[in-house]
DNA sequence: CGGCATCCGATAGGATACTG
DNA sequence: CAGTATCCTATCGGATGCCG
């Protein structure tokens, strides 16, 4: 596809909207649908490539892409949250795993993901109430 | 695919999709977009709905839609996590406030948001040297 | 002012095929 | 196995206009 130099960086930062603040683009990152997923997983320990989709897969009740696999672990690997460490083999064997700073995000997300799970009660409750006070509502009618 | 027979229910709100654990649907409306910043400016205060407008675009540099903070503020509410206090007074007067729950979520994003904001120096570097390690990798052709 | 309904472009994200 | 490239759809999110 022979693209230029200047194209090849642009594109890395694709996803930039010059009018956020930068910290926000990471937020971003770190809080998107399969970064929150990795980042959770990774704390565990090293995975492989499918082995982490798969793992994905396994706690999240979803699939995710290999599209959006390669992407999300590109954009956390820029941003310093994510090792990469690719053997130059047949087959091919490529790890990722936390770096420092990636575990310090990683642990917050986690943090994050089980006071969800946690308080998952109280939000089907509260769920239901504003359900049921709609449906008065528009019974009304 | 994934689309089947559902949504007869009428109540069915919104893109639940079905596949999910549900505390990932909670966790994906309180990472949203904008469902970080509203969490973060009322954990300042309470805000009314223009006002919270302009609040998030100072904060964000960028201004939410009415249509976005609209959805986003429902999507809160029904999960419980923002109080919604309609006056009903001419012109309309409508606060937004955070539940008790809704206060734990909030505190957790802001911290992540300090942390990310913290840490912006080190994501920084670590994307120039991603950057420059790709340049010099394309430029060996 | 605080919404809701609608249209519309942009992009996130999935399925498939192909490569090293 | 670990991607890349391509195509395509679904959802996001903004702009506009109307209403209480």
């Amino acid at each position: 596809m022979a693209v230029s130099t200047e194209e090849a960086a642009g594109a890395a930062r694709k996803s930039a909207d010059p009018a956020l603040c930068p910290y926000r683009l990471v937020l971003e990152h770190v809080t998107s649908r399969w970064g929150v997923l990795v980042l959770i997983e990774l704390l565990d320990r090293p995975h492989r490539f499918s082995e982490l989709r798969r793992a994905i897969g396994r706690t999240s009740g979803r699939q995710v892409s290999e599209k959006m696999l390669t992407q999300t672990l590109q954009t956390l690997e820029r941003d310093g949250l994510v090792h990469r460490d690719a053997k130059p083999v047949i087959p091919p064997r490529v790890d990722y795993s936390l770096t420092g700073l990636g575990r310090e995000a990683a642990e917050q997300v986690r943090t994050l993901a089980r006071w969800t799970e946690h308080r998952m009660a109280d939000v089907e409750q509260a769920r239901q109430a504003y359900d049921e006070a709609r449906a008065a509502h528009s019974a009304r009618a």
